[in-house]
RNA sequence: GGGCGAUUAGCUCAGUUGGUUAGAGCGCAACGUUGACAUCGUUGAGGUCGGUGGUUCGAAUCCACUAUCGCCCACCA
């Protein structure tokens, strides 16, 4: 091994992430650093990763949510939990089917033209092809997933599960074919969920349509003849912003109370177009406040009117084709699509004098979250999932506290979405996915094979041609991963899993549906802990998106900046369950911070010497008492196993940025600015001052490290390398990830010295910012006298003062009281310490006076509200005595600064 | 209509169970290459924590109301 000088001058000047990242990462995935340990009866720990869209391409989100987990992951890895994080990818039916077919649109082809056997060929090429690509990019991010254990939503043994749980649900009678009005996306023709229904707030018509009421039968062949009036006894007026539905129309419903219309109900009007009778019924369900009060009932085509006709038993018309033409049953709108039939109903309407007013309306419009067109309620037949029973299962589980939500706040809208679930439309009109498991026989007859049982075949046998949603297979990853419905190794050693990771948009979609059917078919919750992520948008807030040109590619942050910055800006910037308006200029700030640790390493290993870290050179309590470690030394580990204790906490609490940002503090603010500092003054001494300098160096740097790699792996582990020489105290590690994680030691708290410390540093400010208000060039030594009580620590400080604050060493008088009081000084106060800068020519007295006279204005209004409260009886009587002795010291220390401050303020004036 | 979140420095955001004079990064001003780092250092300016009222010895933090912005769910003939 080389030693460490020659290590230090091996590392170049500035980090450069291109060099290491892709090196590490391909070694800790050959070393298998990933998967879990076997050798260690510690409780598993557990993630699985939400599989990306098999065909996706690398967004902000991926770069959220695996930076999250890796975060969790690498940290519960060097907690010295076996720890196993799953990863995988979804077939992602619609989306990549789409992209299929536009390729296949390129070539000028289609998929209905090829047929669905070389469609399917052609897609599973395509998903080999680009498939890849995606766990490759997770790979650029650092993910430290067990990729021996990938899965994709299609493999044969997921199919498996997939099956298996469809018959289970069958046979318990969980799932169910039948007709119901469903949410059809013309562009894609299929069904679709209600949650892929997304609501936009349009402006639209609302147009009235008289409709006449006639008694007896009507004489056909009189639409367009104008003669309405003549057959009608009346008209009753209904008001829509639908009329090319019309023609589906069943009934007119008004509300039973509403008396305008009472005298109707029960009649039967004449709809126009298709001259068919139907009824005024009454029904609740008619406002009288709204439009007319009387609205027309197409129960093919509107949920509402769908629930209007199954409680007043009236038949369904539907009037359309799955491609959003009208059929047969128009009349004389068949065979034109929705739109232009709108138009032309409307036009005939007019003519034929039914057309009443046309007026503004808004309203929120269902739009396809996939298609992007306007969703039509269709009559058709698909396969339902009865949710209630799962759902209850669902709710029980978080409610008895078996999974906890973070943040909390997401319980309650887990528990009012699952309270009131509507069934689950699961059969989707594609063909990409897990085919539906039901063969029909040709007199009808439904066969639903055991999932080893194989397909059904013989003459008139055929399978269903639709396909399952694709979160059907997505809601049983976190089992079907591990090898359910086996009772695998796997399953039984990481199943239940430990938390759920991912963004709150997917709540429902995904997070709830694992948690139904987890609990149903495994008889567990699938994980203890579901932590939910925001949305990353640009630093206005705006969703990224492509049109916008918003958009931030964390493949181009990380070739720039490196991946460690991505992560430690998206880490640092979050808070859970929050959205993240992503500055790109604070991953330049992450940059920077690797860059740091990066130089600092540098520094430490280039100061080693011959030294090298062994097991002794880690500085615990015990070294702390019985070697000569100075005051900066007991401070800085100190600080140090504070920030360990705190991190700690903040982890355990799921507040990893918050941990990461206080890391980040104490390297740069305290560690890098004023031990570094310190520390080269310290290894100026003698042989062993060196050494142990050397060794809180290498304890606070080593320690910094691990704290700091779940958050930038890569920078921690490449300084780590160096610094350490592979020569790691409590372990055999070869990575810094095999290393354990700090743990906290309040032993090593020295509050004396942390106070000490804190003074030097004051002192030290307080005099650089007088050479700075008085521009003293920067390279001059200036003289001070120093009046405390306490010489003697600052007496020990005297190297350091003098190199921190540039003071000539002969001219640094420390004294408990000045007989003379030089106007000629600048002076700096603080509590009972002063310090006096003697700059002969240079003091501005009024300036000076200036100065401290607004510090005493300050200090004086300070000691009074302390002084006012320590005299409310009920402050001291109520407030903790802590509390009350803190504000007691405190006063007192600014009593004593105002009494020097006013005697300053007094020489200047003479 | 029901619910949730946000509002803190010019900008982007932190702030554990209420407890000194509210923090960071970026930006801004001035100075500075002394051997880790100019992807840096030193010093400084900058906030009555959206508003009102309340609880409390004490409120950015808890409660009520309110304003503005954003999101979710439901409804919308």
């Amino acid at each position: 091994m080389p030693d460490s000088f020659q290590r230090s001058s091996e590392m170049a000047k500035a980090y450069e992430p291109q060099l290491v990242e892709e090196r590490l990462y391909e070694w800790w995935e050959q070393n298998g650093f990933f998967q879990p340990s076997t050798t260690n009866d510690k409780s598993p720990f557990v993630l699985s990763m939400p599989p990306p869209n098999v065909t996706g391409e690398l967004h902000m989100g991926h770069a959220m949510f695996v930076t999250l987990e890796d975060v969790i992951v690498r940290w519960q890895r060097m907690c010295g939990h076996p720890t196993l994080w799953v990863p995988g990818t979804d077939h992602a039916g619609i989306a990549t089917q789409l992209q299929v077919e536009r390729m296949l649109m390129r070539e000028g082809t289609s998929r209905v033209a090829v047929g669905r056997d070389e469609f399917l060929r052609r897609t599973w090429e395509w998903k080999e092809e680009f498939g890849g690509k995606i766990t490759q990019q997770l790979r650029r991010l650092g993910a430290s997933c067990d990729w021996s254990r990938e899965h994709f939503t299609l493999d044969p043994d997921l199919s498996r599960a997939v099956r298996t749980a469809f018959k289970k649900l069958y046979d318990d009678g969980l799932i169910y074919r039948g007709t119901r009005l469903v949410n059809w996306s013309p562009n894609l023709q299929t069904a679709v969920s209600d949650l892929e229904v997304e609501y936009e707030e349009r402006d639209v018509n609302m147009w009235q349509i008289r409709y006449p009421v006639v008694d007896g039968a009507w004489q056909a062949g009189t639409w367009g003849s104008g003669s309405w009036a003549a057959h009608a006894t009346a008209f009753i007026t209904v008001a829509t912003t639908r009329p090319e539905t019309l023609m589906g129309d069943v009934a007119v419903a008004v509300n039973p109370s509403d008396e305008r219309y009472q005298h109707l109900i029960g009649k039967q009007v004449l709809l126009p177009a298709v001259h068919r009778m139907i009824p005024i019924v009454a029904d609740e369900h008619a406002d009288p406040e709204f439009g007319t009060g009387a609205v027309k009932i197409t129960p093919a085509h509107d949920h509402n009117d769908y629930a209007v006709a199954q409680r007043q038993q009236l038949p369904m018309v539907n009037i359309m084709n799955r491609d959003a033409t009208l059929n047969e049953q128009a009349g004389p709108y068949a065979g034109m699509e929705r739109f232009a039939a709108r138009k032309q109903v409307l036009a005939d309407l007019e003519r034929e004098g039914l057309l009443v007013a046309t007026l503004p309306h808004r309203m929120s419009v269902g739009i396809s979250q996939r298609g992007g067109e306007v969703i039509e309620p269709l009559l058709s037949e698909q396969w339902f999932v009865k949710m209630q029973p799962l759902a209850d299962l669902a709710l029980a589980a978080v409610r008895t506290g078996q999974t906890r939500i973070i943040p909390d706040n997401f319980e309650r809208v887990y528990y009012h979405w699952l309270e009131n679930i509507q069934d689950w439309c699961i059969s989707r009109q594609l063909w990409w996915g897990h085919r539906i498991p039901v063969w029909y026989t040709s007199d009808g007859q439904m066969i639903v094979p055991g999932a080893d049982d194989p397909d059904p075949v013989g003459p008139g046998i055929t399978q269903d041609p639709d396909v399952l949603d694709t979160w059907f297979s997505s809601g049983l990853w976190p089992f079907s991963t591990l090898g359910w419905p086996d009772q695998t190794a796997d399953l039984k050693r990481f199943y239940p899993t430990s938390v759920m990771e991912t963004g709150y948009d997917i709540l429902f979609f995904w997070v709830a549906r694992m948690m139904m059917l987890g609990c149903y078919l495994t008889g567990h919750a699938p994980f203890h802990t579901i932590y939910l992520h925001g949305l990353v948008r640009d630093k206005d807030g705006r969703k990224m998106s492509k049109t916008y040109g918003n958009v931030i590619n964390p493949l181009d942050i990380m070739a720039q900046y490196g991946t460690d910055a991505l992560r430690f800006t998206l880490a640092t910037s979050s808070t859970p369950g929050q959205d993240l308006n992503l500055n790109p200029e604070r991953i330049e700030s992450g940059r920077n911070f690797a860059n740091k640790l990066w130089n600092v390493t540098r520094f430490v290993l280039g100061r080693f010497g011959d030294w090298k870290p062994d097991a002794s050179a880690i500085v615990t309590g015990h070294c702390l008492l019985n070697y000569p470690y100075t005051v900066a030394d007991r401070w800085i580990m100190s600080r140090y196993q504070r920030l360990v204790a705190d991190v700690d906490r903040l982890m355990k609490s799921y507040n990893y940025g918050e941990a990461a940002r206080q890391t980040q503090e104490f390297v740069w603010n305290e560690f890098a600015d004023w031990y570094v500092e310190i520390a080269k003054a310290q290894l100026e001494g003698d042989d062993r001052r060196q050494l142990l300098t050397r060794e809180v160096l290498y304890t606070v740097l080593e320690g910094s490290l691990r704290l700091l790699h779940p958050f930038m792996p890569f920078v921690t582990e490449e300084a780590w390398q160096y610094l350490t020489g592979r020569m790691v105290h409590d372990t055999a590690a070869d990575s810094i990830m095999q290393a354990g994680y700090p743990q906290p030691d309040a032993s090593l708290y020295d509050e004396t010295a942390e106070r000490s410390l804190q003074l030097v540093r004051d002192i030290i400010v307080g005099i650089r910012n007088i050479r700075a208000e008085y521009k003293v060039e920067p390279a001059k030594f200036v003289a001070a006298t120093i009046v405390s009580p306490h010489v003697d620590l600052l007496a020990e400080q005297r190297a350091l003062l003098c190199r921190l604050a540039r003071l000539s060493n002969d001219d640094l008088h420390l004294v408990t009281a000045l007989a003379v009081r030089s106007k000629a000084a600048a002076t700096v106060v603080i509590g009972d310490v002063e310090i006096f800068v003697p700059l002969a020519g240079l003091i501005d007295l009024a300036a000076e006076r200036q100065r401290l006279t607004k510090e005493l204005a300050n200090a004086e209004a300070d000691a009074e509200r302390r002084r006012t409260r320590l005299a409310d009886d009920t402050f001291t009587g109520k407030a903790p005595v802590a509390i009350v002795q803190r504000e007691r010291d405190t006063l007192s220390a600014v009593e004593a600064q105002i009494a020097r401050l006013r005697q300053r303020v007094a020489d200047y004036s003479e």
